[in-house]
RNA sequence: UGGGGUAUGGUGUAACGGUAGCACGAGUGACUCUGACUCACUUAGUCUAGGUUCAAAUCCUAGUACCCCAACCA
């Protein structure tokens, strides 16, 4: 029998409910097979309105919404830090299916925790979900949300529970409860497990009401103190914390926990798949069983019910020589292990921004590495490809030196006055992008190259610059190595060359009776030196140089994630010599976007630092430390070097 | 020790009882005004052991390995 649920693919399928982000135009590649979160929505979609959990669901709040096939996700952090690389995995998920599906996408605060959660943190996120492209308010946008929003009706419905003898008043406190709790054969205990609902609501109300302190007291669902699962044995949905909530202030002073919180959350914005990461799947039973016993004794016709949306689990992003958890990233921000939270060496969101990478490019990562229940690593190498594609394609090329040598031409034309004439050449703009056109670069009589690009004693296979040789400046001229100059410790401190007038432009002419043109088998990068100028350029390694940090070694004992720390993972070249043409790129753009908070609208500005080509070098970005008399750049990534891989050998 | 998950080339993923495919990487070559890009070819895989079946990555049984769970965190 065919599985119920495998989706004709969309090119054959006409009918289909909702184009592909691969598109469906007929030139385009075969559309990548569905993951396992689109096959189960589209079993939901063939199986309702009628059929499947949706019909056995009928009328809530919104019965016509309720009841009509749709999706709606939803992407729900904590403001407790800054977003990640795996976050993003969520975010291109949740809102691909929103867009994939004609669906809605909420952006929605998951803050029910005062004690750790910050402005800075709920700013940071708006602007990074943005610059990812997850628009909350657009065409697929479901809206901006608050947990905090809900505290009321989450109140309400607690007490209905209590009511219903499924939720009592416990005194016990976190260290007792914590010895109370048992082992998976040995049932947990509450001595309050059967005190009298009336006498619950009285405390619950006084816990509401700020007379109780912290951790005296909590509420608590009464489910199965015996059961396997933990996160059943009676699990709490209310803690007392007198603390400013950064979104409602000191209104509340008892705060709900997670699992009893982030069902109501979804279920109140009518989130038809509430997406979350595997270790939430031992919580799935406490999400559900939450649902059915609010809506239990309800009346189903009388739209008494809430919805209820499924749970579905994904492995999160892992990658090889990164830490990912928040409470490490914090840690190395707090310790200034790193700059801050957008240290581009950072696996931030920000981070990433502010090292050069495009949002397209993390897309187009997420999309490569499929959404599974597969636990895998990740090498961060695919990541960075993933930015070398995209900037291939479309970053402006220019030309840096890195670590300057002094070339001399000896017989380049001088003017009246004696100095080096100057001659104007066109340089292509981008290779890849021919409608980028041609602008013009500076070319005179002294020049500098990279030093790794000459040797005077080259080994086999080198066929850059050296005594006797000829190659081609990028776009200019070919030129020969007549002679060096060293100083007193045997260091080459200038390198003497002479150029072919007939070359310029970068091509040899035919021979006289039109044999092909002479070729030279390298190109090298370089910049007039009276035109250079001179900046910072920073490069980076990876931050770790165990592939999992903190992870147990051969003895089996845990460390400290920090112990392997990279210690040379920023390098900062400050006398770099630059095109010229980089002037007009010194400070960092920044596009704005408009957002709609309870009614009131706020411009969010979002920093898109300039990418450029060093040709040969790599991918370089704009830093925001930089200004019109200082330019800074990130090394994004380098380019492919097959000659450093062959040198190893 | 109990419960919940996951195993396919070096890595990521596809297959839904019927040809083990794709991408990345790696290797070789072609092309080249970036030792980049692009193109061609090559490489290499179903955790183990049984069983069912004409046919098993897929179904069954028993193992093995790894991940998650005993916060008033999310």
């Amino acid at each position: 029998m065919p599985h119920a649920g495998r989706p004709a693919p969309r090119l054959l399928n006409p009918d289909a409910p909702a184009p592909h982000a691969h598109g469906a135009a007929p030139s385009q590649p075969e559309p990548r097979p569905k993951h396992f979160i689109e096959q189960i929505v589209d079993e939901h979609i063939a199986s309702g309105p009628n059929g499947g959990r949706w019909g056995s669901w009928p009328a809530s709040e919104d019965a016509a919404r309720a009841h009509k096939p749709r999706v709606h996700t939803r992407f729900p952090p904590e403001p407790n830090g800054y977003l990640h690389i795996g976050h993003a995995k969520s975010i291109c998920l949740n809102h691909g299916l929103a867009r994939d599906y004609r669906g809605k996408f909420n952006l929605r605060f998951d803050d029910t925790n005062p004690a750790k959660e910050e402005q800075e943190y709920v700013d940071s996120i708006i602007r990074d979900v943005l610059w990812l492209g997850a628009d909350f308010q657009g065409e697929f946008g479901g809206g901006l949300c608050y947990a905090s929003d809900y505290f009321g009706k989450m109140y309400d419905f607690a007490e209905d529970l209590i009511r219903k003898g499924k939720a009592y008043v416990c005194e016990l406190s976190a260290d007792e409860v914590s010895k109370r709790r048992g082992t998976p054969s040995v049932p947990a205990t509450s001595p309050f497990r059967d005190r009298p609902i009336e006498e619950s609501l009285r405390l619950f109300a006084e816990m509401k009401a700020g007379k109780h302190a912290n951790g005296t007291m909590t509420l608590r669902a009464r489910i199965d103190l015996a059961s396997p699962n933990f996160n059943l044995r009676d699990p709490v949905m209310y803690r007392i914390l007198h603390e400013s909530h950064q979104h409602t202030g000191t209104t509340w002073c008892i705060y709900p926990m997670y699992d009893w919180a982030h069902g109501i959350e979804d279920s109140l914005e009518g989130i038809t798949h509430s997406i979350c990461t595997l270790e939430f799947e031992n919580h799935r039973p406490l999400y559900d069983w939450f649902i059915h016993a609010i809506n239990e004794g309800r009346d189903a016709a009388a739209g008494g019910r809430i919805h209820h949306p499924q749970q579905i689990e994904f492995a999160k992003l892992r990658f090889t020589y990164v830490v990912l958890s928040k409470r490490n990233l914090l840690r190395m921000v707090e310790e200034k292990t790193v700059s801050g939270w957008d240290d581009p060496r950072m696996p931030t969101i920000a981070g990433y921004r502010r090292r050069g990478y495009h949002p397209a490019a993390i897309r187009n990562f997420m999309e490569e590495v499929g959404v599974t229940r597969i636990e895998s690593w990740i090498d961060v190498t695919r990541l960075e490809n993933a930015a070398r594609d995209y900037w291939n394609k479309n970053a402006p090329r220019t030309m840096c030196v890195l670590r300057p040598l002094r070339v001399v031409i000896d017989n380049w034309p001088r003017n009246a006055d004696g100095t080096p004439a100057v001659e104007m050449l066109d340089f292509v703009s981008n290779p890849e992008d021919p409608a980028a056109g041609t602008r013009k670069i500076p070319f005179s009589g002294e020049l500098f190259i990279e030093r790794d690009d000459f040797m005077e004693v080259p080994p086999k296979k080198f066929f850059r610059l050296s005594p006797g040789a000829e190659v081609r400046l990028r776009w200019a001229f070919f030129i020969k190595c007549v002679g060096i100059d060293k100083d007193a410790a045997g260091n080459v401190t200038t390198v003497h060359c002479t150029y072919d007038p007939a070359t310029k432009g970068g091509d040899a002419p035919p021979g006289p009776n039109g044999e092909p043109p002479r070729k030279v088998k390298a190109t090298l990068h370089w910049i007039s030196a009276a035109h250079a100028l001179t900046g910072e350029v920073r490069l980076f390694d990876r931050l770790f140089k165990a592939e999992e940090p903190g992870s147990a070694g051969p003895t089996g004992e845990k460390r400290d994630f920090m112990e392997d720390l990279n210690p040379s993972s920023l390098e900062v070249i400050t006398n770099a010599k630059l095109d010229p043409h980089l002037q007009r790129a010194a400070q960092v753009r920044t596009m704005t976007r408009s957002i709609v908070e309870h009614g009131v609208t706020h411009t969010i500005p979002i920093p898109q630092p300039d990418v450029f080509q060093f040709e040969r070098l790599g991918y370089f970005a704009i830093d925001h430390d930089s200004a019109p008399d200082k330019l800074v750049f990130n090394r994004t990534v380098t380019l492919k070097d097959n000659w450093a891989k062959e040198a190893m050998k």
